[in-house]
DNA sequence: AATCAAGCCAAGCGCTTGCTTGGTTATTCA
DNA sequence: TGAATAACCAAGCAAGCGCTTGGCTTGATT
């Protein structure tokens, strides 16, 4: 029973359940499209150094014509974070249930994260990790209340991990030091480099798997 | 031998030298208190969103003023950056002469880290941490090499420990790991709460050793 | 006693910002 | 086919921004 990942099948077949779900804006569509350059923009830029008018010169409309589609800039960063975390709850709930030993589920966790950082989503979700601060109290507030949900994942398979022995410290540390280990790769990870995803999360297990329960299991 | 971590009069010792040799300006001078309130401000509210006005009625002058001490305010947001590397360069190499085995070694590192992040440089290293893309690339060039210097100590340390086999995978690819896990500690860790910054760098030790060598040390 | 630099103030310039307004064009669907 | 709605434009306002200017005050130096 080997280690399964989410195939690109997988992420479409996510993606057109939410759209048809109305959880998440179909990224086709102008509101969609929007969101998408803001995303890239605010990743690239920063959301306070990205203006409305470069917004709108990017999707080639006047800066005026923003406000239609959403009533301040703020709401914008707010729909681009909150598309990528409901995103990639339902992409983790898939990749655990896809998966049966608790090594494979934590593999499978930090794997996830970080595609989400790096891959297709790597814009929503860099402005999530990023451009915290530029949400105001409200939004952070909503944020929290979905990156709760998305921590549990983590918090549920990590105390898995810790009664079966496989690692030392507590489990809700770890996460944290986890969190800050990966979110970080944002900052020198080279996708076409020698490196793959794939490779880098076994290592990031690796660190973190005390070494008995690395030889034990399998 | 046991570990040695660096005091509060070690601490004390490196700063008035680095005065004495005119690396960093004194803190109690107009200049250096400009820094440090800047370095505040930058750190609670963002460098783009923390206005000349802002920082000039922090200190008690008028905003106008500020450009008698620096040109323009990315130098201020310069130097704050600068201060914070050049003094913890200093603090590194002390902890590292202080300590002989490589876990101690290795341990003082990550408390180190910690140490800056947390205690009384937090303000000028979060800025330098979470404002790196508010400076200009020129003073991003002149900082990497800054950084440059800081790292080899740790590409050191962690080359060796890869060599007396404590440590698993690749180093440089674990310091990048370590670097994430520790500075994202500014997020999440309470200073005044149950954990200690010496219980927390233990188990980022503890999490980065192999099995065996822990057991095997001491 | 004269000099001078350090430190600061008061006022405001020129520019950019998010957002508004009033109106026009395109698209959808009964 | 006609009406409603979505999508957009052109122009600009009010506020805030970094920074400049010209001159005043103070304390150390010679």
């Amino acid at each position: 029973m080997a280690f399964v990942a989410l195939t690109q099948y997988n992420n479409e077949q996510i993606l057109s359940q939410l759209i048809h779900e109305s959880i998440i804006v179909d990224p086709q569509s102008p509101k969609g499209r929007l969101l998408g350059t803001a995303a890239t923009l605010f990743r690239d830029r920063g959301f306070d150094k990205t203006t409305v008018r470069d917004l709108a010169k990017a999707i080639g409309i006047q800066s005026g014509s923003l406000f239609h589609h959403y009533p301040n800039k703020q709401e914008i960063l707010k729909q681009v974070m909150q598309q990528a975390i409901l995103l990639n709850i339902r992409r983790v709930d898939l990749a655990l249930s896809l998966n049966h030993t608790i090594k494979d589920k934590l593999l499978a966790l930090i794997l996830c994260e970080f595609q989400a950082l790096i891959l297709d989503t790597s814009a929503h979700i860099s402005v999530l990790v990023f451009e915290w601060r530029a949400l105001n109290k409200e939004n952070q507030t909503i944020m929290l209340e979905l990156r709760d949900e998305y921590e549990q994942y983590w918090i549920d398979v990590l105390a898995q991990a810790q009664q079966q022995g496989m690692i030392d410290i507590d489990h809700h540390i770890l996460r944290r030091l986890l969190n800050g280990a990966i979110n970080w790769s944002l900052n020198w990870y080279k996708p076409n480099g020698d490196l793959s995803l794939e490779q880098l999360a076994n290592m990031t297990l690796q660190m973190v798997l005390n070494n008995h329960a690395t030889t034990k299991q399998q």
